[in-house]
DNA sequence: TTGACACATTCCCATATGGGAATATAATTC
DNA sequence: GAATTATATTCCCATATGGGAATGTGTCAA
């Protein structure tokens, strides 16, 4: 069996980095056409548009008509979804993080005061 | 230029449904041994061993030895990357579910009393 | 040493990829 | 209609994949 395709699901959407940035520009500019994101982006054309084509399979974006441009869009619910299964192991990563501060206190106390 | 090894980041590296799986389990369990993940997950041991793999260069698990046994164990500040990068676009999402909202609370007023 | 066990690695293959180049399609303008 | 613009699609290719089968490696037990 084959990697399964970026289209399958937002987490294998997202595993693209060029995506991702599309979604945070996105994010910031509401909605965009798809020449503003090949100038911000520094792509060519038609990878701008592949990659459209991908979070649109997806859900992670929709498109408008404008004239001959189309606006591309947020469709930020699919992102909560990694959100959502991502905050599942919160208490894992504060936890660990607590057991490495701990670990650093209480080496400094060791050394401010071995005799205690 | 092909797709990013899986290897690449975290992204990649969880964008595979069986390593969020095993992830999960090792959310619940703490240090499990390979063997024990094959039968949980009904997968051939050499799958799980490079799943394992996967998850390991990316940080996500670490290993230790315990006899011939290799417990692993989730690392999970490597997921709360994930949540950051997600939490970017909370405002998005909790908007969108607001005109949603609103509209269907318009909606049913207007149904109750277009007259008012 | 010889097994037996737990796990990792290698070899195989069908399949999907991201990007570039070229081309197709759709809307606008003249 | 013809030219122009904005975007999508197609064709290409080197490369990485996930899984199965087979094999390698390390550890324990007798």
């Amino acid at each position: 069996m084959p990697r399964a395709a970026t289209t399958t699901d937002v987490f294998n959407a997202i595993a693209e980095p060029r995506r991702r940035q599309i979604l945070e520009v996105l994010a910031r500019r509401g909605a965009v056409a798809v020449s503003a994101l090949v100038v911000t982006l520094g792509m060519s054309q038609p990878a701008v548009s592949k990659h459209l084509g991908v979070l649109r399979k997806v859900g992670l974006v929709s498109v408008s008509k404008q004239g001959q441009q189309r606006l591309y869009q947020l469709e930020a619910k699919e992102l909560k979804r990694v959100h959502d299964w991502a905050k599942k192991f919160e208490q894992h990563w504060s936890h660990q993080l607590d057991r490495i501060k701990q670990r650093a206190e209480r080496r400094s106390r060791d050394q401010r005061g071995s005799s205690n």
